[in-house]
RNA sequence: GCUGACGUAGCUCAAUUGGCAGAGCACCUGAUUUGUAAUCAGGCGGUUGCGAGUUCGAUUCUCGCCGUCAGCUCCA
């Protein structure tokens, strides 16, 4: 152990109940909860001072809030799954000597630990591992701290070179340099675990997958194994049940068994949009079409264009490997590409005239399809696809409007997102090391953002650093079904495409001034937002949205023509329907319109027929649902309620 | 792009150490006329992703390409 040089002082410890200890710095937690209670020790795994998780075996080094963290605090998973991650490597270690250790942390859900080694690993590797886990948890071998010098760890180390290539980080001398040891698995780490590898019983390797040495491209690859890990067994099943719920929503899934979209080896990463789906695309750009119409000029630019505006933009230089290129036959060379954003032709517009200070902020729309060369291994369904089309905006306005106008934007971003029960993360990006602009500018746009942030009175993330080169930014994120979070909409502002494109106003002072720009998305792409939406509801469509949102079931042959006229009246009043009149039995057209997930079906029996009325089953009331029968137009007007209304709520089955 | 896994009928999946490629659903035909979550019978459907190689013989083994999936990188 190194000797402090606070290792003489004390330190106070305040207990929940407002009692303290004073213990000489350097006194191990587990100390001061073994004084507390045997019983606690037992119980313990680990122990919060100030709010900051460390574990029973690090010295205490200053006072405070003390706290023990027991099975129970949610605090305390994170350093199971930490364990969990040394175990891991204890086991691949045993197996496989020659495997040099990478990093090992918990994350959301779980923990993963890299490893290099020469072949990579196989599902019965994984497999072995998570036996060989297994024991060393039964062996309860204690994790040992120990604090050392520079010199030290690199002698440990000095087989490991990921581990020496870590410690060159370590240039302040007075950073404490610690080890954790469990049997005979040394690791570099700062904690905090638990006590011993017995505390670690429900866990399951998942996966693995390569990953770059620190995230780096240019960088080694090493073999990375993801498992997960909980204190208690049905926190794991229940874990494991809904990653397995989440497949059943997933919309690559849903969007085949819901007869929505194809995807073909022949156009990689561009959607075919089957008839059901484009009714519901098509939906979509009318819903944000409709909501965008008082505020927004829609406009439609061309889709190719010269290398000229692209050197103009600065894409040429530094986005032309995700351009797709076109041979211009005259000249020979690949100087024409499919349009990546919308932004460049938008400024042409804007250029195309002499704007005033009174027209500002001006908002240009478009649902302009887009190409984007992704590398193939960052396709995945609609999520991340090579052909899209954002409902983008680009504001033209004045400095001084920027807070007004991001007020304005994200009032509206959120307000579409929650017309859909869908809630995002907020996250707010600051200024990058790389960026154009003086500090002023930045700390303007920085404090417009926030300010406009914070009116919403919603939690945000802070991404330091993040932002782009051209301006400060508020992305808003939703996760997929399998917990991947995927950016929708964003508000950046940019101060760099004025200047590159010469944008203009004329001033209430007659002379000529420089607009700032805003990107804004709402939906990102309605590509990624339709894939995020059929997992959202789960392909279980309100009804406004719903491709087929009627299905007319007669019962016999005798009801078909009745059926039929109630499907047309349908048709007349806009809601889609459909007649099926199959000679398959009534409880089999049932099924296969509830797999569909059909809002409502109508059946029509001699009943319903001789009165005019339909008996509606509504999706999601389960079977053997007891329809009650509903005169047919009262059925019409409501659905065409609902639909107008945009309701979430199946309501139009209900009794009259 | 990188690492790995995978690719069999429209869909979901089978096919015993290399030996005639199958089932259910869907689709078509016929029967059935059905009161609420899959009625019965028959039929159609395949150069096993593509291309080479090894072999008497390849869905199976090897290589290349294409695509999909997971992760990394990148991003709406």
């Amino acid at each position: 152990m190194i000797d402090r040089p606070d290792s003489h002082a004390e330190v106070t410890l305040v207990l929940p109940d407002g009692a303290t200890r004073t213990v000489p710095a350097g006194t191990l937690p587990s100390d001061v909860v073994r004084s507390i209670g045997e019983r606690l020790l037992l119980a313990a795994v680990a122990v919060s001072v100030n709010g900051e998780v460390q574990d029973l075996m690090t010295p205490l080094r200053r006072g405070g809030a003390f706290r023990v963290l027991t099975e129970k605090d949610p605090e305390a998973l994170a350093v199971l799954r930490h364990s969990a991650a040394h175990v891991l490597a204890t086991a691949v270690r045993r197996l496989r000597p020659e495997a040099k250790i990478g990093f090992g942390p918990a994350i959301e859900d779980g923990f993963y630990y890299d490893f290099e080694v020469a072949h990579p690993f196989t599902p019965d590797d994984l497999a072995a591992f998570e036996a060989e886990m297994r024991k060393v948890a039964q062996e309860k071998l204690p994790f040992v701290r120990e604090e050392v010098d520079t010199a030290e760890a690199r002698r440990r180390f000095v087989d490991d070179p990921l581990k020496l290539e870590r410690l060159d980080d370590f240039t302040d001398p007075a950073e404490i340099i610690s080890t954790y040891t469990d049997g005979p698995f040394v690791d570099l780490c700062r904690g905090p675990h638990v006590p011993d590898t017995g505390r670690l019983k429900h866990f399951k390797l998942l996966s693995a997958a390569g990953a770059y040495w620190r995230g780096d491209e240019k960088r080694q690859m090493l073999q990375r194994i993801y498992g997960t890990a909980f204190f208690k067994k049905d926190e794991l099943d229940a874990h494991l049940f809904r990653l397995e719920e989440a497949k059943k929503r997933d919309h690559r899934r849903l969007g085949k068994e819901l007869d929505l979209f194809m995807l073909h080896p022949f156009s990689p990463g561009a959607t075919f949009w089957t008839e059901r789906g484009t009714i519901l695309y098509n939906l979509l750009v009318e819903y944000v079409r409709e909501r965008q119409q008082r505020d927004f000029a829609e406009i439609k630019t061309p889709l190719l264009y010269n290398k000229g505006l692209w050197e103009l933009s600065g894409h040429w230089g530094k986005y032309r490997e995700n351009m797709f290129l076109v041979l211009d036959a005259e000249s020979g060379e690949h100087d024409i590409s499919l349009k990546p954003m919308n932004c460049p032709s938008h400024y042409l517009l804007y250029l195309s005239k002499k704007h005033s200070y009174r027209e500002l902020p001006k908002r240009f729309v478009t649902f302009d399809v887009l190409h984007r060369n992704e590398v193939t291994g960052a396709l995945s369904g609609l999520t991340r696809v090579r052909q899209f089309a954002q409902d983008d905006c680009h504001v033209f306005l004045r400095e001084d409007q920027i807070t007004s106008e991001v007020k304005f934007l994200m009032d509206f971003i959120l307000g579409y997102y929650e017309s859909f029960g869908l809630t995002a993360t907020l996250k707010f990006a600051t200024r990058p090391p790389e960026r154009v602009g003086d500090d002023a500018m930045w700390d303007r746009a920085e404090s417009a953002l926030k300010a406009a942030l914070e009116a919403t009175a919603k939690p945000y993330q802070l991404k330091a650093g993040d932002g782009a080169f051209y301006g400060p930014k508020i992305d808003f994120d939703v996760t997929d079904s399998i917990g991947r979070a995927w950016q929708l909409g964003t508000i950046q502002l940019d101060y760099a495409a004025p200047e590159r494109f010469d944008l203009t106003y004329t001033g209430d002072d007659n002379t000529t001034h420089r607009p700032v720009v805003i990107h804004r998305a709402v939906s990102g792409s309605f590509e990624r937002f339709i894939a995020i939406l059929i997992e959202h509801f789960a392909g279980a469509f309100p009804t406004w949205l719903a491709p087929e949102q009627v299905r007319v079931l007669p019962i016999t042959d005798d009801q078909r023509d009745v059926a039929a006229k109630i499907v047309e009246r349908m048709l007349a009043a806009g809601i889609r329907a459909h007649l099926d009149d199959r000679s398959e039995t009534l409880k089999y057209r049932v099924a296969e319109g509830a797999r569909m997930k059909i809002p409502y079906m109508c059946v029509v029996g001699k009943r319903e027929a001789e009165s005019d009325q339909v008996a509606v089953n509504t999706r999601g009331a389960g079977e053997g649902q007891k329809p009650a029968p509903v005169p047919a137009d009262r059925f019409i007007e409501r659905v065409r309620d609902e639909t107008r209304s945009r309701s979430l709520l199946l309501e139009a089955g209900r009794a009259p």
